[in-house]
RNA sequence: GGCGCUAUCGUCUAGUGGCCUAGGACGUCGCCCUCUCAAGGCGAAAACACGGGUUCGACUCCCGUUAGCGCUACCA
């Protein structure tokens, strides 16, 4: 008997890296857990022995908890349902398997896979359905016994009941039968000892009392199997939710070729967890209204399965860039302030340099103006380091025959001026134009190419403040040797 | 090919028979603000796949067609 508790599990496979649709799933499996009060587990599914590889679970625990998708049972947590690595679960497997094939709903299978490989190309040529043709289901006990003593290596395949309709209620889609006729039978134990997914994923889930499987669709096929085997261990179903998937902009499941699919590449880009987290959730799902930021713990206060939808969704960058830029502009200073500090030690700037409050004050007149951490080097590289070059069209359209003496007068006004402040400045622009009797933007302009090289950016004389009145003279005095 | 799932603006989606002249968001375009670029404000273009039913009334229910996707391994 299920009790009542949920208990949920994301069941990847180490063959790689964190997929984003992998990532969705966690969530979502994270996210109910959380939502009702229950329990995240994390399985790993490593029988696969060919596709294992080596450091990927640590790699997938690692991206996980830098989603901050904590689980409650797993591998290095532990649990009281361990082992939580289907490859130090053989023995159970094993035994499961006894009991089938003592219950004669699983038969031992002799045929090498060359017979097998040349019956299903057979069965293609003829129009006919891929299916085991059931040859060692007819073998009789001496047989087998001859072929097991003979040391013959063998699969366990599940029998397949003949002419009956496998029916399941899935919480996103509803009612959904299968005739047991298309149902192959499925190999649940492999010649070397391991299980496949279908054999450890039902024998672990109930062992594990797990309450809901939430999957992707690409398992919604498979389930028939599923369903067969708790009924043939007399085990209660837990509830079904599969999920729609992801996609690439062309509707095809979302795959690499098409763009990054790797967790860790959107990490690498700079992404924040918080925009990745929030993108995904609303990859499928929605609150019913029009929010569309969402923090992890809101997440888990508003989600359920039934708003979950049914179609798939395209993966599509540009709103995760734009809720990359809202998660960025809403984090707190001093976690704007570290995030800035380690991006110009990795950019090899000397951060040594700049004073807390001077990064500070960059990251406020920046804040609007960036989707990225990565983009305060890239929009405002002034800020760190004086500009050596200066932006063609931007002179073109900006600078005139008499801005550098313009800008030499603008300049020993600021000498003049006594510990300025931003409105110090702003001041002397203004006089200076008047006596000058130019417009505020002569001087703006060009002032703005000199202290920056480009023409674009925060309020020149948030700029200019920032700088300080020697940088600015310095560069103002570059600035017109400089530019022809 | 077979089986299954799905089908609202380019994309993510709201919509559970009358509140729909189909709403929001991203993106795109225009205007405003303005020293530039952003942000912000205002506005525009942009969708119910198609055909039958059911009903007084269908985006909503049913059937079919079409299309897309998934599965069809001793992979998960």
């Amino acid at each position: 008997m299920i009790s009542d508790e949920v208990r949920v599990r994301f069941a990847p496979s180490p063959t790689g890296f964190l997929h984003v649709g992998g990532l969705r799933t966690a969530l979502f499996n994270y996210l109910f857990a959380r939502n009702s009060g229950g329990k995240f587990i994390l399985r790993i599914e490593d029988t696969d022995r060919a596709r294992y590889v080596e450091g990927a679970v640590d790699n997938l625990i690692t991206t996980l908890r830098w989603a901050g998708l904590d689980y409650d049972e797993g591998p290095v947590v532990g649990g009281d349902f361990g082992p939580y690595v289907q490859s130090e679960r053989l023995a159970i497997y094993k035994k499961h398997v006894d009991v089938l094939l003592e219950k004669r709903v699983a038969y031992r299978c002799f045929c090498t896979p060359e017979r097998l490989d040349a019956m299903r190309k057979e069965q293609e040529k003829k129009k006919l359905q891929p299916k085991y043709d059931r040859t060692c289901l007819s073998l009789s006990e001496n047989e087998i016994e001859a072929n097991l003593s003979a040391g013959k290596p063998y699969v366990v395949r599940l029998k397949v009941p003949d002419n009956v309709t496998i029916k399941f209620s899935d919480i996103i889609r509803g009612d959904v039968e299968f005739a047991s006729e298309r149902v192959d039978d499925q190999v649940l134990l492999k010649s070397d000892g391991y299980p496949t997914y279908h054999l450890a994923n039902v024998v672990d889930d109930h062992l594990m009392n797990i309450s809901h499987v939430i999957r992707g669709e690409e398992w919604l096929s498979s389930t028939p199997k599923h369903v067969l085997l708790y009924e043939a261990f007399g085990w209660e179903l837990p509830k079904f939710a599969h999920l729609p998937l992801l996609l690439n902009p062309d509707r095809s499941k979302l795959s690499k070729r098409q763009g990054d699919v790797a967790v860790e590449d959107y990490r690498d880009k700079g992404y924040l967890k918080e925009a990745l987290v929030n993108f995904v959730a609303l990859l499928g799902w929605n609150p019913g209204d029009d929010r569309e930021i969402f923090s992890l713990s809101e997440l888990e206060n508003e989600f359920s399965l039934e708003k979950v939808n049914k179609s798939g969704a395209v993966f599509n960058v540009e709103k995760l860039d734009w809720l990359n830029f809202q998660h960025l502009r809403s984090k707190p200073g001093d976690e704007v302030l570290d995030m800035l500090k380690e991006h110009l030690a990795v950019s090899g700037i000397d951060v040594t340099r700049f004073r807390d409050d001077y990064l500070k004050e960059v990251i406020t007149a920046m804040r609007e103006r960036v989707s990225f951490i990565k983009d305060y080097t890239g929009k405002s590289p002034y800020f760190f380091t004086p500009p050596t070059e200066y932006d063609p069209a931007v002179i073109r359209k900006r600078w005139k025959p008499e801005s550098a003496d313009y800008l030499k007068r603008l300049a020993g006004e600021f000498s003049a001026l006594d510990n300025p402040g931003k409105s110090d400045f702003e001041n002397a622009l203004h006089r200076t134009a008047e006596e000058l009797k130019i417009q505020n933007g002569d001087l703006i302009h060009p002032l703005r190419l000199a202290v920056s090289g480009m023409g674009e950016g925060p309020g020149l004389f948030d700029v200019v403040s920032i700088l300080g009145k020697e940088e600015t003279v310095r560069r103002i005095n570059a600035a017109v040797e400089r530019i022809k």
